[in-house]
DNA sequence: CCTTTTATTTGCGATATGCAAGTATTTGTT
DNA sequence: AACAAATACTTGCATATCGCAAATAAAAGG
């Protein structure tokens, strides 16, 4: 059996570096962490600070000063939530649903060039392992596990 | 098409909490980022530090510092490099390969346990896929280019 | 010999980090 | 109702990380 982890050692460097092409748009300088709570609020339903910190395992103190940030950036808004108010929903502000899209479009953009030294078959074949190795790892004991 | 830029943030966000698991051999405790130095060392050939700076896309200050505190913790060795004195070749001390060796085996169980939840053709499957995407990333023109 | 380039280090200011402790609110108990 | 315990979030603080600009030291090129 070949090195398996120089497989994924390799691969996490290059997605990382794919992904540090992406977090300027126009004017807005966005650091990694920033532009994936962009992602991750866009992506979940009306979500509180916990949730949104636990989904991407940032500690909640860091994340909470991360949001106080990005509102005043203008591109995060918290709403208090009347049931409990302990609480702040976080939702995206128009300009921050731009920059967000924007960001999704360039990535798939890159994404697009990379699965274009593929064939069709290859594409559909790569696609379908991520899905399943996505799937495993949920599985997994190891980690993962309380958070998705 | 579905939403590939999906499938790919989950994916990295599950590796990256895999890799966080990694860090801790007995009473050393390394960051991410050094435990990829001692990797990027240990694989490469008598690297230099601007070699694996660069392999690792750090900023060559940062590194410098990163790389003092490797020395410190006895973990890397930096030798003068005879025919040209302003290079420092890298290695890892008995100690340095000790806790690498040590990590490796731990990301690899972990791999196994994800793996685990395949039949031994997925297993393949998937091994080619990411070696395929690999191949790919390295030949995009987006990222990646000048570094591998 | 002198200018330029290259490899590495240091100064410094701007962030980022996470633990401990604090505030505010809700929940559970009696 | 009253109060202890739990929960959601924020702030203090000490430490670590970051990367640009500048320094140092050595090599390479004229």
């Amino acid at each position: 059996m070949e090195n398996v982890r120089e497989l994924f050692h390799t691969m996490t460097k290059r997605l990382g570096l794919l992904d540090r092409n992406c977090c300027t748009v126009g004017e807005i300088e966005l650091s990694l962490v920033q532009s994936h709570i962009l992602y991750e609020i866009d992506r979940m339903n009306e979500p509180s600070m916990q949730q949104v910190a636990e989904a991407l395992a940032i500690d909640i103190t860091t994340f909470s000063r991360q949001i106080q940030t990005l509102v005043k950036m203008n591109l995060v808004k918290k709403t208090p939530y009347p049931r409990d108010r302990r609480v702040y929903i976080l939702s995206l502000t128009p300009e921050g649903k731009y920059v967000t899209a924007k960001i999704d479009a360039e990535v798939n953009e890159y994404l697009a060039e990379v699965f274009s030294h593929m064939t069709e078959f290859e594409r559909e074949t790569v696609l379908r392992s991520i899905r399943l190795l996505n799937e495993c790892m949920a599985k997994s004991t190891v980690c993962c596990k309380p958070l998705f």
